[in-house]
DNA sequence: AGCTTAAGAATATGG
DNA sequence: TCCATATTCTTA
């Protein structure tokens, strides 16, 4: 209440600048329309959200849990250059370096009863002068600028439709800094301003009352945001000076708008099923924890990988009737992950009852009990980093709706629901996640998109053969059916995933050790078979030298679209730093290609969506290599043309030499939930 | 004694 | 001594 006065400024004055934000509601008719005709002329908005706490997006380590006030926002007049660190932003006050800059306040806060109509008055013209900031392409930069977009999205929700925040250019430093090094995380912006500002100069006194004292922050804000525009001057500088700039412009900054809307989208899930199916998987795992008790002689606490060690291996001695069973990484027990526990299972019954109840508990605590702490009314809506990745892909969390389960969980025992007796139920939490009325999900995804990608990279002739026919649908289901000896028809889904996880495995460089834990053979048949991996796609191992060798020259590697990763130690003396770093500089080269390709569709897709009247369908989520959508039934034809449509011709944006394919599939049922898709027949 | 915190292990996703 | 994520749980 104390800062609320301050924000003041009398009619007139808004032309000097204050050491204060001028809040715009406190202006006449005259004033407004003066400040509503220089947004128009400015050359940069630089903007930060106010919490009702005192904090803002400057000085809140993560975002914050308190709800948001209002928007201070700079208008710069011309786009001065940066100032040399320590010329400019030294004073505990704000002084605008050009006079015409304005410190603007726009209140956002629901309005009181009683002074309901004037408030509402002061939300229109609040909500005015952001129209105008995102309508007339001038940037606006954010540190943080995602919130910021998904903040007005949902507070002027019924103002703006999501395609009008497609317009606006946002800029933010954070997705900046990471694209010039995605290892180093920049927490917050006080970490930003460190280590891209401020380098080596003025660790004095101002640095005290940026963070700490909240209410001080207040006078600060002129001050900091003179600082985040400077900064991202200069990073607009680092971006261009290491070819980023334009990844930084057509890719990542469109995604920020992009990931705003996702946010914005609320995922409904079937409540009721949800109860259901956790009430199941408790009485199973009631069951599960009666008989390893038993089978183990006494009582232990099953999710306790430690107190099971115990059990298995001081108590009954399992690992003396084994040889080389896999250690923990740091303390270098014997563990007791899955692959030790497949090959216990002949030993014991306690091995196998274990794996199913970890199985029925990751379901549990995780997809079903974990998915209701994230529901909000029925509903759940991811939170998606653009920054969480070293690779270029995105994170999603709360819930990360990139790892829920894909198969089923099947429980084969006497469940009596309703009356019924059934013998086995089957549970996938993807069914739990249901598509609005009047629409269906639709999932299109590229069909292994980075093994294409390597083929291209290694020009592999080989493999380069295998996506060039057009008979061949599956590569691993193919590759699986020549390496079991077996017709392709006879090929299961389990036989796919395991050729699937040799072939990236050998990719990648895995040891014979690790290829054979993965398979369940020796490591000698593991390394015969790695021999002759080798031996018939030559090119590609070609390409892991030659890229490892750039990489030692360079100190980093660079994606398709000139995404960068250094890596610190690719000539490190240590083998094992060493070697690590190699197989992290493939890896990256191929997975950030492939993360590069998923994000140009993402954008590409937006942009037509939003160009077109009619078409309404929204992303969901991307998983990786997949994007899901919730489109209008009447659209879906329309709408999956064109998603193929622009996720094929993706080979000649990026100039490919291997051909892409893009598999549509939608929901077969009625029943409209996520999982259970059937592929879309071609028209 | 009960509290929070951080690390480690295990397992889900994606390639 | 494949890569890179998030989540959950236990333990110190």
């Amino acid at each position: 209440m104390l800062h609320e006065r301050r924000y003041s400024c009398t009619p007139g004055q808004i032309k000097s600048s204050g050491k204060y934000p001028c809040d715009i509601s406190s202006l006449g008719c005259e004033e407004k329309s003066k400040l509503l005709a220089t947004i128009e002329q400015a050359a940069a908005f630089i903007t930060t959200m106010i919490f009702q706490d005192g904090s803002s997006q400057l000085n809140s380590e993560q975002a914050s849990t308190s709800s948001v006030k209002g928007v201070v926002v700079l208008v710069k007049n011309q786009t001065d250059q940066p100032c040399p660190p320590g010329h400019t932003s030294t004073g505990s006050t704000w002084n605008a370096a050009n006079e015409n800059d304005k410190l603007i306040y726009l209140k956002t806060e629901q309005s009181s009863l009683w002074e309901r109509e004037q408030e509402q008055a002061h939300k229109k013209f609040s909500w005015q002068v952001l129209f105008q900031m995102l309508q007339c392409k001038v940037p606006i930069i954010c540190f943080n600028a995602k919130d910021f977009l998904r903040t007005l999205l949902q507070i002027y929700g019924n103002e703006i439709g999501w395609k009008q925040v497609a317009n606006s250019v946002v800029l933010d430093p954070r997705i900046a800094a990471w694209l010039i090094n995605p290892s180093d995380t920049v927490p917050s912006f006080e970490c930003l301003i460190q280590k891209y500002f401020e380098k080596p100069f003025s660790k004095g006194a101002e640095n005290i009352d940026t963070g700490t004292l909240r209410n001080v922050s207040y006078q600060n804000l002129g001050v900091n945001l003179e600082k985040l525009y400077n900064v991202m001057m200069d990073l607009t500088h680092g971006l261009k000076a290491q070819g980023l700039w334009n990844l930084f412009c057509t890719l990542e900054l469109p995604l920020i708008k992009i990931l705003a809307v996702m946010e914005t989208h609320k995922i409904y899930v079937n409540k009721q099923e949800l109860k259901k199916t956790s009430e199941i998987l408790g009485l199973r795992l009631k069951e599960l924890e009666q008989q390893a008790h038993e089978a183990a002689g006494e009582r232990f606490l099953l999710t306790s990988s430690c107190q099971l060690r115990e059990v298995l291996f001081d108590k009954l001695k399992l690992h003396t009737l084994c040889e080389k069973l896999h250690r923990t990484e740091i303390q270098q027990l014997v563990s007791t992950s899955e692959v030790v526990l497949n090959k216990l299972q002949d030993l014991h019954p306690l091995p196998k009852i274990i794996l199913e109840y970890r199985q029925v508990h990751k379901m549990k605590s995780t997809y079903v009990d974990g998915l209701r702490t994230c529901m909000k009314n029925g509903f759940i809506s991811s939170t998606w980093n653009q920054t969480g990745t070293v690779t270029g892909r995105l994170s999603a969390k709360h819930p990360n709706i990139q790892g829920i389960s894909k198969h089923p969980v099947t429980i084969a025992k006497k469940q009596y629901i309703k009356g019924k007796e059934e013998d086995i139920i089957t549970i996938s939490p993807r069914t739990l996640f249901v598509s609005k009325k009047g629409c269906t999900f639709l999932a299109a995804d590229f069909s292994h998109i980075e093994l294409r990608i390597l083929a291209d990279l290694s020009s592999e002739p080989e493999l380069l053969k295998l996506f060039q026919e057009p008979e061949i649908t599956d590569i691993f289901t193919t590759l699986a059916s020549q390496w079991k000896g077996i017709p392709i028809e006879q090929v299961k889904h389990a036989d796919r995933e395991q050729a699937k996880r040799i072939v990236y495995s050998v990719v990648y460089g895995a040891g014979k050790e690790r290829l054979a834990d993965c398979l369940g053979i020796t490591p000698v048949q593991a390394s015969q078979f790695i021999e002759s991996f080798m031996q018939k796609y030559k090119k590609v191992h070609e390409f892991t030298k030659k890229t490892i060798k750039q990489c030692r020259n360079k100190g980093y590697v660079v994606s398709i679209m000139g995404r960068k990763r250094p890596l610190a130690n690719i000539n490190a003396q240590d083998y094992k730093l060493r070697t690590q770093a190699e197989r992290q500089a493939v890896n990256f080269v191929v997975q950030g290609s492939a993360a590069d390709l998923c994000k140009m569709a993402m954008v590409k897709i937006f942009a037509s969506v939003v160009i077109s009247p009619t078409l309404t369908a929204r992303l969901i989520a991307q998983i990786h290599d997949e994007l899901l959508f919730e489109v209008e039934d009447s659209q879906i034809q329309e709408f999956s043309a064109l998603v193929k449509r622009i996720m094929e011709s993706l080979q000649q944006t990026t100039a490919l030499e291997v051909p892409l394919k893009v598999p549509l599939k939608v929901i077969l049922t009625t029943g409209k939930s996520w999982g259970c898709m059937t592929e879309l027949q071609e028209m």
